[in-house]
RNA sequence: GGCCCCAUGGUCAAGCGGUCAAGACAUCGCCCUUUCACGGCGGUAACCCGAGUUCGAACCUCGGUGGGGUCACCA
């Protein structure tokens, strides 16, 4: 296998276009989205134009509101595209079921010039052309039909598809794949597949070749699953005389080491990710790295920095598993990075969910900041605050510091004198009142720190210490909690 | 089953004939003038197997094994 570079300026003779074609069957899975971000990254890494287009041939597989979730998810992540359904440059319509004349027009070209014909077989007949495994290869049987024999057929209203006519004996079809390299196919091994429908409606097959020429792409860009079919599109260009695209396919991304990330997995789609609180800076960083991998190593990087840094080289052609993990910590990066109020806004809805209620959410959401990695995490940090019981004991212990039930007892005991007369109830205040605590008690101040917090909340995470938890808490809920964690011990 | 493709720690990955085989996530430990977190430092952990080419192979070749894709009037 020959491993390609990255394009040579001198290789770009026709203007960098490459597009992005969901088809509108359900919602947005993660890597398709990657697919378009490759894309579109690559576009505009060349000063091109990344187009959008709906592959929306296959009427049983539509799925309502699917169009939009496309668009919406493009917006959100960042990724506009230069043409599309609402942005006509000149190459519309860019809705495949609205340029269907046009693949019969173009299906009967090619007939003319040898590349496809006619096929009326009957779905009898092909049923019996299947092989001990199930095979069904078409037989060309009616590349044999005359003219005369196909015009009469046609002029009964006889139904009928069209089909690619692959050549005949030796020889091989093959083409460089950027990602993968040199690709070859021989013509034995590919089949008539079918072009045109008999409903008039083209397969991707025949669809993706003829518009992708006539919208000017010239880069393909897609999902790996298409590697061994590609050379048959090539024999399409060749018949038609047109000039072949420069293809780059990505492996697939997996769910674990033998399953692809399906649309079937529920978690896998953008807007779930969205829903969850993941930012959508975040996932399109992440996704970004999963099969891909800047010259200098960079893992946190804005869109514009990795448009900067992209390059095909970078672009692994394993698969990959998708690590929520890792994307959850990646989240947590740009969640740190956010200013208060802003991490304040894009949390409330969390807040608001949460069992908590009436308390200030605002100085809350200071702590939370760093103790979260994505946004539904808020709500079980917070519950706390409104449900408070029965708790573990053991939780107390720590052996480091010294803290058996005895002392934790008797530092829930100090603290309750010392902040009972305490007239101003903040966090610096509450923290040396603490510390003054310990000392006048000949105790170390970890250990009435460790214990009022574990007191307080009954967890042993907590959004914040002992005196920030106090403080939010108010006085009269520290009391009554401490009172009620000392009558426990 | 035929054909196409892939193979570095648990995961993402760097590596392009000579490296003590990077880095990140996760995990473990330590530190943060003894609270949770953040942060800092450090540890554990990998070239699928077998031949060949070469002075020398994770890198090149072949075979095996494992995995993925594809073989639709789906895309």
């Amino acid at each position: 296998m020959s491993r390609p570079g990255a394009i040579m300026s001198d290789n770009v003779t026709r203007r960098v276009r490459t597009r992005f074609a969901p088809s509108p069957t359900g919602f947005m899975h993660i890597g398709n989205l990657r697919t378009g971000l490759y894309a579109y990254m690559f576009a505009k890494k060349n000063g091109g134009d990344f187009i959008l287009r709906i592959e929306d041939t296959d009427q049983e597989r539509y799925v309502e509101g699917a169009v939009e979730k496309i668009y919406s998810t493009l917006v959100k992540a960042g990724l506009d595209y230069d043409e599309g359904p609402d942005k006509d440059k000149g190459f519309g319509p860019y809705v495949q079921s609205e340029r269907k004349p046009l693949y019969k027009e173009y299906a009967e070209k090619l007939v003319e010039l040898g590349g496809a014909y006619y096929c009326f077989c009957d779905k009898e007949r092909l049923e019996s052309l299947a092989d001990e495994n199930g095979v069904k290869k078409y037989d060309k049987h009616c590349l044999q039909l005359s003219r005369e024999e196909v015009d009469a057929k046609l002029a009964e209203g006889k139904p009928y598809v069209i089909r690619q006519n692959i050549p005949q004996g030796e020889g091989e079809s093959s083409y460089n794949d950027l990602v993968f390299g040199d690709v070859s196919v021989a013509y034995a091994d590919m089949e008539d597949t079918i072009l045109l429908k008999s409903d008039g409606m083209p397969t991707y097959n025949f669809a993706n070749v003829v518009d992708d020429h006539l919208m000017g792409i010239t880069y393909v860009i897609r999902g790996s699953e298409y590697l061994s079919s590609t050379p048959k599109y090539n024999l399409l260009y060749d018949s038609f005389g047109w000039e072949r695209p420069v293809y780059m396919h990505l492996s697939p991304i997996m769910k674990d080491a033998t399953r692809k990330l399906s649309k079937r997995f529920g978690d896998a789609n953008f807007e779930d990710f969205i829903a969850r609180g993941f930012l959508p800076q975040a996932i399109i960083n992440y996704i970004a790295l999963l099969g891909w991998c800047p010259k200098d190593n960079r893992e946190k990087m804005t869109l514009a920095e990795m448009i900067e840094a992209f390059s095909t080289d970078g672009i692994s052609i394993s698969a990959s598993i998708f690590d929520e993990m890792k994307m959850r910590w990646l989240n947590g990066e740009y969640l740190k990075e956010l200013s208060d109020d802003e991490f304040y806004r894009l949390g409330k809805p969390y807040f608001d969910a949460s069992k908590a209620k009436g308390y200030d959410f605002k100085k809350i959401a200071l702590l939370l900041k760093t103790r979260v990695d994505i946004l539904s995490d808020i709500p079980s940090k917070v519950d706390f605050l409104a449900e408070y019981s029965e708790f573990d004991q053991n939780i107390y212990l720590h052996q480091k510091m010294k803290v058996d039930l005895e002392v934790a007892k008797k530092s829930i005991e100090i603290s309750i004198s010392a902040l009972e007369n305490l007239t101003d109830w903040t966090n610096q205040v509450l923290f040396e009142t603490f510390v003054a605590a310990a000392e006048a008690n000949a105790m170390k101040k970890g250990q009435i720190l460790w214990v009022v917090r574990i007191a307080l909340t009954g967890q042993l995470v907590t959004p914040g210490g002992a005196s920030e938890m106090a403080e939010i808490l108010g006085k009269a809920e520290t009391l009554k909690r401490l009172k009620f964690a000392f009558s426990r011990i």
